[in-house]
DNA sequence: TAAGTGATGACACCAGGTCTCATCACCGGC
DNA sequence: GCCGGTGATGAGACCTGGTGTCATCACTTA
């Protein structure tokens, strides 16, 4: 791995991950990164604004793809279809063979706090972009912003169903099923009277 | 201001809040912050654990205020009550007299995305919390991961428009009506037909 | 062969954050 | 009134994340 090779973006994510898996995130150096990748401190920060970047590389485009899936619906799709629409329109990232990569991915996040704010800020984005779309569709504020959360929720709970390792499931279903549930949980809750104690 | 004046943590929440409103967050310094409240750097993060946590002292009480809310609320009360409750138990933290300060932290926060990733976190614990409180009464967790996503952002968006420079009502009712236009969303949400199309 | 372009390395620099040790005020006992 | 303990602070070394600058190298095009 020269100093020529290409793909350095690649082997700095890979380089990362590795080391994170090994040592923890926390204690991995971003010299330490660059390092095994065959690259220095400087190149890295070339690649990535910072440290927690280096594990989103991807997931930036998804806010893309579902504002787009939900402009692009039909105008007759109801809200709760938008949401489908955006979910089917992720699914196909998430193929068998990113399985155990997305795990390894997730159980890190889950160990450093510095991680899960990053990826908090992602989704929080994911949602404001969700929730831009359907404003753009007509729906009142108050509609969009619940049921842009109500999309993230559905799509983090999925992912993280989809990436136990025990799961074989494809993630279009198990995004289906949840959003189906919250759907009915909604249902729940907006019928749910008024205290009256 | 000497070395061994009390309110150490206080003076450095002042000082910081008056550097980062001057300054703007990025361009001020631990050693600023420190100096102006007449201490030093070690001192600021003997109080703080970092230096986007001296913007979040007071809320961290929040999330125990919200989950006790909710297990001591009547057995009877429906999970809208308990949000409902919820929101009531940390009104007395949000008098008129803390409204300039809140608006204050509230346009810095907006203004750094540092900010902003530690302001998720605590909310996400607070949803967290509720979560576990709702899922406590015996509530499943599907539902009780909604409903406490519902109450975070019916709070979130209360506070956002009591602290509004021209608000002059009191949060309890913009609270209250926040989380009414949230039910009415939810029961549209849930009502949505499948997608037909 | 020579100039230009783009990615990289080397290095200096700043600020956030940790750690250790000395110092000072205060408190209680004698 | 002196003395030791305790807790908060100051001082300063140190590491790492992150920025900026400049030189270097490979590759391209004329």
């Amino acid at each position: 791995m020269g100093r020529w090779e290409p793909n350095a973006r690649e082997r700095l994510e890979r380089a990362a991950l590795a080391l994170f898996v090994e040592r923890g995130y926390d204690a991995t150096t971003v010299a330490e990164i660059a390092d095994r990748a065959g690259l220095t401190k400087s190149t890295f920060f070339r690649h990535f604004a910072d440290k927690r970047e280096v594990m989103f590389g991807g997931p930036d485009a998804l806010a893309e793809l579902f504002s787009d899936a939900i402009r692009t619906a039909p105008p007759s799709t109801a809200i709760a279809g938008c949401l489908a629409a955006a979910l089917e329109s992720v699914a196909a990232a998430f193929t068998p063979d990113r399985h155990d990569l997305a795990g390894q991915r997730r159980t890190l996040i889950a160990t450093s706090s510095e991680l899960r704010e990053r990826e908090l800020l992602k989704l929080a984005r994911l949602g404001s972009a969700m929730a831009d779309a359907l404003r753009a569709r007509g729906a009142d504020d108050t509609t969009a912003r619940l049921a842009a959360e109500v999309g993230v929720l559905a799509f983090s709970t999925a992912f993280a169903r989809w990436a136990a390792p025990e799961n074989r499931q494809p993630f279009i279903e198990i995004a289906h099923a949840a959003l189906r549930d919250l759907q009915a949980a909604a249902t729940a809750l907006g019928a749910d009277a008024e205290p009256r104690s």
